[in-house]
DNA sequence: ACAACAAGGATTGTCAACAAAATACACTTT
DNA sequence: AAAGTGTATTTTGTTGACAATCCTTGTTGT
């Protein structure tokens, strides 16, 4: 599948070619898509950038598990085989090395990274855990209907993948969630400082014996976030995260 | 200044004239000196990468403040400043971008980062004291004479900074001393999910009254760990990160 | 006066060609 | 055999040219 890339040439192209008013609407919707994308929606690429295109797909190929870890990734055979030039790949490969999904070594190219070690997961957890808890104390009293519509969007996905057994979209919407989450923060940066600890945490989806529990431990976090029940919404996080 | 490029391309040549056990050597030394660097040794630049030299300045002169945050900076200004092209520079860019000291914005450069929120300081040092406490906890029992010797030459350069009230010089060694530490740990990784949170930190070097403070709170850690008392080892430590 | 618009320069994004480095392999020597 | 050596191949690093985008400024129309 080649990436989709109407952005850039054809956007620009309908934007001189249209009256100012329709392009105005099409910065809106532009913008909109943008949000959107932000707080984690079903993934509308076509507004992004090409390395960002590229990373996504990237991640979710190593967070599936096609691509093993230690497994080394060649800038010439994804350039070719997304049909763009090194460059763009060699920057996904960058974003993917500060989510921690790749291992970069100098001159030799980049490698899926390794899964944490189990000696490891207790701190990956803890600090997991001090920030989501940190953001939702935060945000907790700013959080508005149209927030917990989102998330509620992404619960149905979750449950959807559930109940069709589906551990790759799980891990998917699961990460999705999180991320609503964290990105509803004003200070862009804590994102950033999550986003890695995260993905450790993501590259060993296995915790749980029934996949049903992690609806129900979503769901959970979200009906004690609607019912403003501050301390049983941490609580329920706190538990998620394990 | 220019940056050193010794390694390419005379190095290559040296190590194709030369018989192979001489060649081996050049290895060696090459490998040696890429690991004292690893371990915080005085900065030898002459083996690192391109970016990585670009880089390493530009990570000094954000946290010796002559870059103010917010402040943009031009792939063109900086390539022509130190020679290369636009391509080295963007790479370094990047590498910033994942300690967390620049911000990128898609077609737009990146502008050096601001410091984090005053209300955001405390989840930033637990964070780290998690990270650095777990490192010094797991590796307590392997800590060799040489790693001691290692940090102690880092602690005479605080010493010496703090003598002379150089909180410029102050801000690196004391990044070097506990990027040796986290360094020592034989998972990679931890350095990894370390160095965002702990640059956080440098970003706002302000916290001593007295500056001589930092150096008795790092001869207090390196005493303690001398003297092989894991509970005052860790609690220095944790004291040291606030 | 004020919004809509256009043109220009400045800056980042993409590309393809070339250089440097790492790797693989056949060949020699001891 | 086993290590030493040279060459060819593959892969990443670097470069300069060009395209797309952003931003500023001046102009037009109402």
């Amino acid at each position: 599948m080649p990436l989709i890339r109407i952005s850039n040439s054809v956007l620009t192209f309908i934007r001189a070619t249209v009256r100012p008013p329709v392009r105005r609407f099409l910065d809106a919707i532009r913008r909109m898509t943008e949000l959107n994308e932000r707080q984690a929606m079903p993934a509308n690429e076509i507004f992004r950038t090409l390395p960002e295109q590229i990373a996504a797909r990237l991640q979710q190929d190593i967070l599936g598990g096609h691509l093993k870890p230690g497994e080394p990734l060649r800038e010439a055979d994804l350039s070719e085989h997304f049909g763009v030039s090194r460059g763009p790949v060699r920057e996904a490969f960058r974003q993917l090395v500060q989510q921690g999904l790749l291992v970069l070594e100098p001159n030799k190219g980049v490698r899926v990274a390794q899964t944490p070690s189990n000696e490891m997961r207790p701190l990956v957890v803890q600090l997991r855990r001090a920030i989501e808890v940190y953001v939702l104390e935060s945000i907790f009293d700013r959080i508005t209907d149209g927030d917990i519509d989102t998330w509620q969007a992404i619960l149905n996905d979750i449950r959807t993948a559930c109940e069709s057994n589906d551990l790759n979209a799980l891990t998917n919407y699961d990460l999705r969630f999180h991320q609503a989450i964290v990105k509803s923060h004003d200070d862009r940066d804590l994102f950033t400082l999550w986003q890695p600890i995260a993905m450790r945490m993501m590259m060993q989806y296995n915790r749980l014996e029934d996949i049903m529990d992690s609806y129900r431990e979503h769901e959970r976090i979200l009906d004690a976030i609607r019912a403003r029940d501050r301390k049983a919404a941490i609580e329920a996080l706190s538990t998620n995260i394990q």
